[in-house]
DNA sequence: CGGAACCGTGGAATCGATTACACGGATGAT
DNA sequence: ATCATCCGTGTAATCGATTCCACGGTTCCG
């Protein structure tokens, strides 16, 4: 590999020029410049970033920490999160925790390790100690989608409650009115979250949330087959089941086929999380989106922010309601959309 | 940050000891070594990767450069493969490439700045110099799923002609005999290949594969959209699509929804690579399964013994027709695959 | 008993960049 | 004319590790 002292030696300068021609610093000879340019060229010279890191002390790069690449909500964050850091002239390293703790701590260490400028992390459970001594050393770090409470730094998210308001208020409307949710692991944050403004959106209605009428899920789709199972063998089994993500929501349509219910006509479904494959399941599930794109660009933003020394505040965006057929063709509420 | 030389003061020993009980090398006294780790524990000493590489001139990183993460064929890809990596002691920086050239070699040259120590890549385009240049530079390097023709590296490969060639024969005893195909982009091997395999298999049932039945797709949704209009639109339609995509097949789907006609009934349809989603669609499509596990093991493998200087072979994996029910109801011939 | 072999250790060079500092020459002010 | 200022440049220190070499002290063998 050619290094910076080949190229000083090629241009008849020393390492210094060379070095500030490469990083435009003001004070150098239009002569100088254009004699480096053209060793640079002619050599193909191109800096090695793992030296100019040790010197600096920055790598222009940040580590993302998801808890799921397969989940095409995250890979979707994750697709979004490198366009923005790109745009700003960081690289991102994907470390995917596979909902597992200590993969996810492994990863949070490497990352570390290489010095990476800041951390987004999206925690794949509620408890992570090197998490919170991470974020208490003082690393640039931003949590999207989920959060670790107690531990003080911006969190980028969606808010989902007016949408699951929304969404209980649409099926009402439908005549549905025994409801059941298969929520997320109780230590993530949006495990929670859900079921909670679930209950209360049921409240206003009065209706209420059974506890038959939990599962506990941890947003893979084999838990939401085994949950809508339990579900359907209860003797008084809901009129629609609400997954928390769209990967449970999979899993209870499978459950529900294999039951041999049709959806809407037996039992409806819907799912927090909007994928493009939900227009082509049949039938099309209705679900709610995240700004999934708003999501990952403001987050890299935020963490962006800190690196460079501002202080940015977390973000909080609208999850919204998209209806289609899976729990009921749709009828006056439908118009009253419009 | 605490450096080796904090741990060294701590300890009472010099650098060179502190490196050599972290790197385990012999010659180091019980007591020094005791004494040493104490220190890394007492200070939370974790050594600098920067650094380190610099020194050693290896990242133990591994680059992989993918056309388009979006698509769940590569999403499931690369898990493996950062899998596989992480278990042969390597990370993994995924570069998202979006089926676009310029943004292809962008990833590359980052990559290659970033001194990783060997790149895996499925290229988003036939002709792109950096990539020869790279692989003529003797940067160890492995093609995963696609190649590029004349650039000497190992290919690790899955090879769908039997698959393809099962398909007809599926299609052929459903009494299906207008099939058409959209293909990848002519510049992709996949791409090519596919539409070869298939022509090959017609033409073993004496059918034909007219240009009007080849459309040109690009991977991506809204292309294999585009040419199911225009499929749709002929005096005399074909009677099955087949993309050579997923991505293209969802298009292909909402195109014939579109058109107001029913699958199987009115127009079959089949896909290569296979998702868990399409188990879910209506009806669930038909595909051709890559075994995309092994593939990507296989890739890093191989990689991994460039970089440690063995030299691998090129794989190729057979894939595998999964017969369901988008081209037609099941008959005699899937009771013959029992 | 003397020299060879070996072992644990530290000093210092090294990887490839950035950057503080010094220096010589030109320019400008008085 | 003289001195301060400024500009372009080079020398060398530095980042945090690894590793070659040398050195002093044992041990072993003849």
């Amino acid at each position: 590999m050619t290094s910076i002292k080949d190229v000083a030696a090629q241009a008849g300068v020393s390492v210094a020029t060379v070095s500030r021609v490469l990083n435009s610093h003001p004070s150098v000879s239009p002569d100088a410049r254009t004699r480096v340019l053209a060793a640079v060229d002619a050599l193909g010279y191109r800096p090695n970033a793992v030296a100019r890191s040790l010197r600096t002390d920055q790598t222009r790069t940040l580590g993302l920490v998801i808890s799921d690449v397969l989940n095409p909500y995250f890979t979707e964050l994750a697709r979004f999160v490198e366009e923005e850091a790109r745009a700003l002239g960081y690289s991102v390293i994907i470390g995917n925790a596979d909902e597992r703790p200590e993969l996810q701590d492994h990863h949070v260490r490497t990352l570390l390790d290489r010095r990476i400028d800041g951390l987004l992390v999206s925690p794949a459970d509620g408890d992570s100690p090197l998490m919170a001594d991470v974020a208490r050393a003082g690393t640039p770090m931003v949590f999207v989608d989920r959060w670790m409470p107690g531990v003080d730094v911006p969190v980028v998210r969606a808010d989902g409650r007016l949408a699951i308001r929304d969404l209980v208020a649409h099926l009402h409307a439908l005549g549905r009115r025994r409801l059941a949710i298969i929520a997320g692991p109780a230590a993530t944050t949006t495990g929670n979250e859900r079921v909670e403004a679930f209950r209360e959106a049921l409240r206003a209605y009065e209706l209420t949330l059974p506890d038959a009428y939990i599962g506990q899920g941890d947003f893979q789709a084999d838990s939401g087959r085994r949950v809508t199972e339990r579900f359907l063998a209860l003797p008084e089994p809901p009129e629609v089941v609400f997954a928390a993500d769209n990967l449970m929501a999979l899993g209870a349509l499978d459950a529900i086929r294999a039951a041999g219910l049709r959806v809407p006509q037996d039992i409806g479904l819907a799912a927090f999380d909007d994928i493009p494959w939900f227009v082509h399941t049949a039938p099309p599930i209705t679900a709610i989106a995240q700004p999934t794109g708003e999501l990952g660009r403001a987050a890299v933003r935020a963490l962006v922010d800190i690196v460079e020394g501002r202080s940015p505040q977390s973000v909080t965006l609208p999850a919204r309601l998209v209806v289609r057929r899976s729990c009921g063709e749709p009828t006056s509420d439908k118009r009253s959309n419009l």
